[in-house]
DNA sequence: TCATTTTTTGACGAACCGTCAATCATACTG
DNA sequence: CAGTATGATTGACGGTTCGTCAAAAAATGA
């Protein structure tokens, strides 16, 4: 009984340690260079055993991206709890996206490829709905921002449509701006001249909802400031995490 | 000599119809449904003969993607020539690039595709500069609509770095859009509950640029109209061949 | 007509995925 | 403690695919 469960724990611990070198693997060698075999020797394990845990090479792509999606959605829902306007609860969103970037850079990258790929077919129905899950959770805290919004006099609309709009115009220029930033040879510096990519990124957020009237406006009010607060007090561990004492 | 030429001719065109194959099959069967060997039993070629043509296989999506580019970059420039104010040739700009996708829907997902894979490090230097400069001539458009809109008075800013974060901003958007637009079991509408999402991101356009401050607003302007006019005046032939007569 | 150059071909080696019969480890039983 | 049953582990193997290259075929020229 008692072995059985060490026995049973580590497998357990195994299924991490594929992930691991999985993310580690598909980080440095690419998408191409990822390969089962690899993965059996790298773990000291046999290609028979990891296909005891994944169905397919699919599976561990969208295991690895739930795993992302997790941390993310985790991160955003702490920067939601900012005691303060919604605009600033929403800034705070975009630093747990930053944050996320930056504390699991690892997690962040393997997204990027396996969102690309043509992977999801071939995923079996579980994951995918618990990754759909994830994503959908993220996107639910803005949604949510939007209706404290509304009932705090912060935003007005006609549309009832309108927070979808926010939701998905705030969702585009942070994906944009990371497909960009993480494209082979700097592109936004060296092709667009950006010399501080991140702050164009939180300008363009501010500009979007300044366009749909969210109050207070960043001409009225300092998210600078806004953003020192947050960082001091709801990220703090997270900063020193991600960017050293 | 004119057998010669007769000869290189047809060389030629076996260009043109290993792309227009691999474009098909590629749309049609995925990414990893593109095989070497299909392409040159449809094209009733030897691989060998593919090869002949094309480095590899990155090579052939690459082509693909500079042939998409190139197209794309003719609407835009096109777009631009609009005689009105500078935001209603920026519309034009944003019209071009959904009348791209409808225009060339084939090219359009091959593009999606290709730049999503880890194409780029297995790709002739050649290419990847064409396909770079045509990428550039697209935000190249929107910058001079920048300058054009500094230089009567619509547009004004302190940061030298407005233009190219404006670009970023529309850029982010738009791909953000179609990014999602794309997926299995369109997300926009199931997921966000969007009923006309080209619509929403006409609209997220028109919050992002009045965020900066870019004249006319759309609160004093019917850009509505704008859309008619420049459906009627620029993109005539091309919306009856995107949308039927 | 025949030699030379160019083009085309498909068999081949290497790499990879996913399978499965054989092997090994562990748990249980008399 | 020996023996068996259950389950975990292994790596050789079949099937694909990429990209190569020696040989065959076609075109050219003399």
């Amino acid at each position: 009984m008692n072995t059985m469960s060490r026995k049973q724990r580590e497998i357990a611990e195994r299924e991490g340690l594929i992930l691991d070198v999985a993310r580690t693997m598909l980080v440095e060698r690419g998408y191409l260079g990822l390969t089962m075999d690899r993965i059996a020797s790298a773990t000291e394990y046999s290609k028979g055993t990891i296909y005891q845990h994944f169905q397919n090479k699919e599976e561990i792509l969208a295991a690895l991206a739930i795993e992302s999606a997790e941390r993310r959605v985790a991160l955003f829902e702490k920067a939601a709890t900012f005691p303060g306007r919604t605009r600033e609860r929403l800034t705070a969103v975009g630093m747990a996206e930053e944050l996320f970037v930056r504390l699991y850079p690892q997690h962040f990258q393997c997204e990027r490829i396996v969102d690309a790929q043509s992977i999801r077919e071939k995923t079996s129905d579980q994951r995918t709905q618990k990754l759909d899950h994830c994503e959908w959770g993220c996107m639910n805290v803005v949604l949510g921002l939007c209706r404290d919004a509304v009932a705090q006099s912060d935003l007005s609309y006609d549309d009832p449509e309108t927070p979808q709009r926010i939701v998905l115009g705030l969702w585009s220029m942070s994906n944009g701006f990371h497909f960009m930033n993480d494209l082979e040879g700097n592109p936004l510096q060296t092709k667009l001249g950006l010399q501080d990519a991140p702050r164009a990124l939180f300008l363009n957020y501010n500009r979007f909802l300044d366009g749909y009237g969210w109050k207070p406006l960043s001409t009225e009010w300092d998210y600078e400031a806004s953003h020192t607060r947050i960082q001091n007090e709801v990220f703090a561990d997270e900063y020193r995490r991600a960017y050293g004492s």
